[in-house]
DNA sequence: TAATCATGTGAGCAGTTGTTCATATGATTA
DNA sequence: TAATCATATGAACAACTGCTCACATGATTA
């Protein structure tokens, strides 16, 4: 850019990083929010756990109680309500309660279709491996 | 606690469960295999971590070497490396070596868009909150 | 009311994960 | 060649996660 009499930066980052300065700061104004990527990952972070992923999948379409979902995907009931909890929590799911059972059903089309995405995806890199 | 004569069904789970046996059958034959499910939430939990989504989101568009990412998201180079590393096993990204740096680019188009579909489900949300 | 049942929840734990540090590797340059 | 640099990788560790167990809660029924 200029002709810089300092050979070298305060901090001990490779030098080479001089040379991409400008890609770097493009790169960085680009990238959103820390909080927003934080949100973001905790979001997918709901669907990176097996037992979670299943119990979306098994009350996707069909409304089910904790111990069938239990017996469904094969946890506990008990493990299964702690997992009903956060994604309640995170509003992934909605519960009815009916007497003593309590329903579950996804909370929003949207997440059925984020699963079916991921699923084109596997089921696409298959068939190239 | 006490010495009750009831014999208390074979398996311990909820007796109820009995009359949503058809339900429960349904749900458990639409339910995709266990192997695959794993495989979908292995998927999903790559971008369940802020620094893998920091990296990809840096290099969706422009080809970044490790030294300026790890500028760009704010973690050591050997950090980011060994989160390359995975990302590369899962072929979320694709390596290209020109001297002593690595360029790395998103391997898909699709990786791209997944991401997008999260943050379009996140800003919804924010709107409704 | 007491008993029973479905669900919810706190504690504790084993297993996992992401980071840093130290060092190795592979490439360029003096 | 030796020195330097960018990247990669193994080890160690702290933090986190999901499960089970034990018990609590809220609802129904005998």
């Amino acid at each position: 850019m200029n002709e810089n009499i300092k050979p070298l930066e305060i901090r001990d980052e490779c030098q080479i990083t001089q040379t991409h300065e400008e890609k770097v700061a493009r790169a960085k104004s680009l990238l959103p929010d820390d909080d927003v990527l934080f949100e973001l990952s905790e979001f997918f972070k709901l669907f990176g756990d097996s037992t979670r992923i299943k119990i979306l999948e098994a009350i996707n379409g069909s409304e089910l109680c904790v111990c069938d979902i239990s017996e469904v995907v094969g946890v506990s009931s008990s493990g299964v309500s702690h997992q009903l909890r956060v994604l309640r929590q995170n509003r992934l799911v909605k519960a009815t309660r009916v007497g003593k059972e309590t329903y579950y059903t996804l909370d929003d089309d949207h997440i059925g279709d984020i699963i079916k995405i991921g699923f084109n995806h596997i089921n696409e890199r298959r068939g190239l491996a």
